[in-house]
DNA sequence: TCCCGCTTGTAACAAAGCGTCACGATTGTG
DNA sequence: CACAATCGTGACGCTTTGTTACAAGCGGGA
C-alpha cells in the first residue's frame, strides 16, 4: 500500500488501537510486543494486525515481535500525527480540570493551549499549567495559536454556545463531553463521548 | 430476525450509536426523528439505519419517522439494557467527582451505587449524593449492591491496584480511564477511554 | 375528498472488509 | 545446530455494508 493514498476507516480506526495499546505498554516497561500480544489488548485478530502493519513496511522481526518504540513512530508517521497540535479546552469545571491536568494528552503531542470559561469568577483561575481566558478572546486566541480542534467540557445547556465559539474561532474537530445534540456544519467533525452508551453496549455483550 | 439471536457486533454498536443521539435529541425536545436525521448525526447510512430497525419490528411510520421516546425504548429492549444497573467508581478524585456529579450514567439507568478511595482523606468525604467509601469495603459492597460494572478513575500506577480489587470483588466489566495497560482474566472485559487517541484518529481524517 | 410529497420497509446486487488457514522465512535460545 | 517463536504474505470464502430501487403507508393542503 501506498502511503500516499488515503487510509480507509477501518484501518485507521485499527491503527489508533494499536497507538493505543503500544503507548500503554511502552510506559509499562514494555520494550517489544508481538502481534498476539496487541491482539489480546485490543481484540483485533493478530493476522489483521500484521497485515494492517506490513502494508507500510517490515517493521517487526520474525520470532520477536515488533520494538514498542519503533512502532509507535512508525503508526503516527502513517496516521501524519507527529509533531506537537494544539488544543482549546472550553470549561473550567470538574471536568475541564480533570482533563487539562490528566496527562494522557501531553503523551501523544497534544498541548492544551488555552482554557475558557464563561463564568467571570473563573478567568484567571490557574487551572494546570494555563489560566482560563474568557469566551471573548475565544476567536483571537483560537487563531493566534493556530488551533483546529476544541473540546467541549461544559454543562448540556451551553454546549452548543460553546460549539458556535469555537466554529466561528476556526475550530474543524469538536470533541462534545456533553449530553447535548450539536448542530454543527458540514465541514466540522463532532465526537461526542457517551460513556453510559459504551457501557450499556459492553453490558449486553455481557449477557450470558 | 429473531431477538433471541445474538446480535453481531456492528449492529449492537449501530443500536448504541442510534441510543445515543436518540437520548440527545428527546433531551432537545425532539419527538419525532427520521433515519435521514440520524444518518447526519452518526453517519451511518440511512438505509443501514433503517434495515437494522425493521429487523426488530416497524417501530417507524411511513411518511414521517420514528417515536423518539419509542424506539429509545425498543432499542433498550433489544441490548437487554432495561431497567436499574449499579457501578462502582474508584477514585474520588478530580475526574471521579466529575463523574460521579455527571447526570450522564443516570439518564440511561445506570446508578453510581458506591465510590471508593485509597486516600483516607478521601473517605467519607461528600461526592455527589454519595460518601466515599474505604477500599477494604469494596468486594462486601459490590457482592451486596450486586456490582458487575467498575469504573476506574485514579492514576496509572494505581489503575492495576484498583482493577483487581474490582474483579475480586466480582466486578466483569472494567472502564478505564488511565493510561495503564490492565491484566485481567479472560472473562473480564476491559474499556479503556483514550480520548488523545480519538483525537489523533479524527484529525487524520482531517487531512485535507 | 383527493392528490402529492415524504419516509419507511424491503429486496437485490455489487463491493469491500475481515477471519481463517496455511506456510515459508527469519530470529534468538539452549 | 536444532528448535520454538513470530513475522510476512497468499488464498479463499463468508459476512457486512453501500447502493439503488420501489411499493406501501402516512399526513397535509388544495
Amino acid at each position: 500500500m501506498n502511503t500516499s493514498e488515503r487510509l480507509t476507516v477501518g484501518v485507521a480506526a485499527r491503527l489508533s488501537r494499536y497507538l493505543q495499546v503500544l503507548t500503554q505498554a511502552r510506559k509499562m516497561g514494555k520494550d517489544r510486543i508481538s502481534s498476539q500480544e496487541i491482539a489480546e489488548y485490543t481484540n483485533i485478530n493478530a493476522t489483521q494486525i500484521r497485515r494492517d502493519l506490513s502494508a507500510f513496511g517490515r517493521f517487526g522481526k520474525r520470532g520477536v515481535g515488533y520494538r514498542t518504540d519503533a512502532l509507535l513512530d512508525e503508526i503516527r508517521k502513517i496516521l501524519r500525527t507527529q509533531g506537537q497540535h494544539n488544543l482549546a479546552l472550553v470549561g473550567a469545571g470538574r471536568l475541564g480540570s480533570a482533563i487539562a491536568s490528566s496527562p494522557i494528552f501531553a503523551e501523544h503531542g497534544i498541548h492544551i493551549a488555552a482554557i475558557f470559561d464563561t463564568d467571570p469568577e473563573k478567568i484567571g483561575e490557574r487551572i494546570g499549567e494555563l489560566r482560563a481566558s474568557s469566551m471573548d478572546d475565544i476567536a483571537q486566541i483560537c487563531r493566534e495559536r493556530n488551533i483546529i480542534v476544541g473540546v467541549i467540557a461544559v454543562p448540556a445547556e451551553s454546549a452548543q454556545d460553546a460549539a458556535d465559539a469555537l466554529i466561528d474561532a476556526g475550530v474543524k474537530i469538536v470533541f462534545n463531553y456533553s449530553e447535548a445534540l450539536l448542530d454543527t456544519p458540514a465541514d466540522v467533525q463532532v465526537h461526542t463521548s457517551n460513556p453510559a452508551v459504551e457501557l450499556l453496549y459492553a453490558m449486553y455483550f455481557h449477557l450470558t
